[in-house]
RNA sequence: CGGGGCGUGGCUCAGCCUGGUAGAGCACUCGGUUCGGGACCGAGGGGUCGGAGGUUCAAAUCCUCUCGCCCCGACCA
């Protein structure tokens, strides 16, 4: 099984080392826009691998895709109360077209709801409408104050599914499928272990009864919120006039739900697993996952090129993503650099010596380990391999978030382990959100969420802010 | 938006205090020798110093304004 590794970096420079990774791995770079990141092309290949994972999982599960337009209206945005409050301060909006002034303003979507909402009052009339499982690959705009690649942009990408549903129930299930489907693909996919569970109300989505989220723990110690599924309820049925008739004749309103995740699982990916020689990948994301360098010794252009170009080819035929990096200008040395900076999974090396054995030299970008392996059966075992280093990383990342896991009982403890960033802290808790505003002022660390997972406190449990009796075990963290 | 820091070839930075007309390493181009963990030798190309204005005979250097980036806070996927 996988040996755990810590993979823990000094705060101070742990946001250069990120930046470093994204630039340096040629994931993304800086634009003339202010907030806006240019996904380079090595970035682009992992987020498709990514996409179309949550994608054939949201087919499977009845969703189906669509588009929807990038401006909104102001009065539609103006719709839900709930909502525009939560999102106004952060809407760009198109004030002229062309040289004419625009007699309503238009907002560049920061999530489309409102759209969605408008669109269904007018496609959903009985109960045998329902549910409405729509899904939309698209980018949205948020004007934030400070940026990070990945992490916040002011336009980013992402999927945001809506949903409409005949009873509460049938919203909720939707809700909590889709959560476990984020879940799914965060660690089996990603392998980033996260706690799947319930926001707080103050935490929770503009214009939501109910917001879930998977939180994961990065190598700082801060917490990423990494996706978020919300029972909307009636909210925007109402605000939209969304109604049916149900199957005993009376008018009702719809339940609804809405979902997303967003290019920022890349940066959850690039801090869940890389390390001081850059980024890990996961095989399942890896646009490449094997990479092979031939050692150019002697006449190898005649006999050890052909042999990699032999192997490229059988891999591949296995299904296996291959690089074959022949490019003479660089030296074996470089190429395991500049790949190891790239988070390619595994190595494959191809000098003479080898060719006499019928081998090649293994190396793994997760641990440091090299090993021989024969030519014959080599597709099976480099599979295996890389399903080991799926599963390695999948580990790491659970032991990490669990190693970096504590649980006090009171505040004062509480605020003596947040002192500087040590993952989650589990406390008992009685909601109340203005004792939750006190702490993040006091701590910088916010509610993260109430796992699923967590037990409930027995009885006679105190808050440890209020000394009242606890409802949950609640997580808290600092937070990207 | 508040506090702090920084903008000099593609990258990392020196030079600024004590003005005199731009440097280093890496990267890049060409030739050659190399290549089992970021090779070496030789020859080259590339910047007017974030932007604007001012002081001065003279500004990367001093002054004013401005833009951008980074870090720390308040807001967020």
């Amino acid at each position: 099984m996988a040996e755990v590794t810590e993979i823990t970096k000094q705060s101070d420079d742990y946001s250069k080392w990120y930046l470093d990774v994204v630039r340096r791995a040629e994931l993304a770079d800086y634009s003339p826009v202010k907030g806006c990141m240019v996904i380079r092309p090595y970035g682009y290949a992992i987020w498709e691998l990514l996409q179309r994972e949550i994608d054939d999982r949201l087919k499977a599960t009845g969703h189906v895709n669509a588009y929807f337009p990038l401006f909104l209206p102001e009065s539609l945005l103006m719709k839900e109360a709930e909502h525009v409050e939560g999102f106004a301060p952060q809407v760009a909006w198109i004030t002229h077209g062309g040289t004419e002034k625009l007699e309503e303003r238009l907002a560049v979507r920061p999530t489309s709801e409102v759209i969605f909402g408008t669109m269904y009052a007018k496609w959903i009339q009985s109960w045998r409408d329902l549910p409405v499982l729509i899904n939309q690959w698209a980018n949205v705009v948020r004007w934030e104050k400070v940026t990070r690649p990945f992490l916040r942009t002011t336009e980013f990408l992402w999927q945001e599914g809506h949903t409409a549903h005949e009873t509460e129930q049938e919203a909720l299930d939707e809700t909590l499928k889709i959560l476990g489907l984020y879940k799914d693909v965060a660690e089996n996919v990603l392998g980033m272990s996260v706690l799947d569970g319930l926001k707080s109300e103050s935490e929770k989505f503009a214009g939501a009864d109910r917001t879930y989220s998977i939180e994961a723990l990065m190598g700082d110690g801060r917490a990423l919120q990494a996706g978020t599924s919300h029972l909307l309820g009636q909210n925007f049925a109402k605000a939209f006039d969304i109604t049916f008739q149900a199957r005993d004749k009376t008018l009702q309103h719809v339940w609804t739900t809405s979902w997303g995740v967003s290019t920022r699982l890349i940066g959850g990916l690039i801090m869940t697993h890389g390390d001081d020689n850059g980024l890990i990948l996961p095989p399942k994301v890896a646009p490449y996952q094997v990479v092979i360098v031939p050692i150019p010794k002697g006449n190898w252009q005649e006999t050890v090129l052909p042999k990699c170009r032999e192997i490229a080819d059988t891999l591949r035929a296995a299904g296996i993503r291959v690089m074959l990096d022949d490019r003479d200008a660089y030296t074996p040395g470089w190429k395991y650099a500049e790949w190891e900076l790239r988070g390619v999974p595994l190595r494959i090396e191809l000098g003479p010596r080898d060719l006499e054995k019928n081998q090649v030299f293994s190396a793994r970008r997760d641990i440091k380990a090299k090993a021989a392996l024969p030519i014959d059966g080599l597709a099976g075992a480099v599979r295996e391999l890389l399903d080991t280093i799926q599963a390695a990383l999948q580990a790491r990342s659970r032991t990490f978030r669990e190693e970096h896991t504590m649980r006090v009982d009171t505040y004062d403890a509480f605020k003596a382990s947040m002192d500087g960033r040590p993952g989650f802290v589990v406390v008992p808790w009685k909601h109340n959100a203005a004792n939750e505003a006190q702490v993040k002022t006091d701590t910088q660390a916010t509610l993260r969420n109430v796992p699923f997972g967590e037990a409930t406190p027995p009885a006679g449990t105190r808050c440890m802010f209020s000394g009242e009796p606890a409802d949950v075990y609640a997580y808290f963290a600092k937070s990207y």
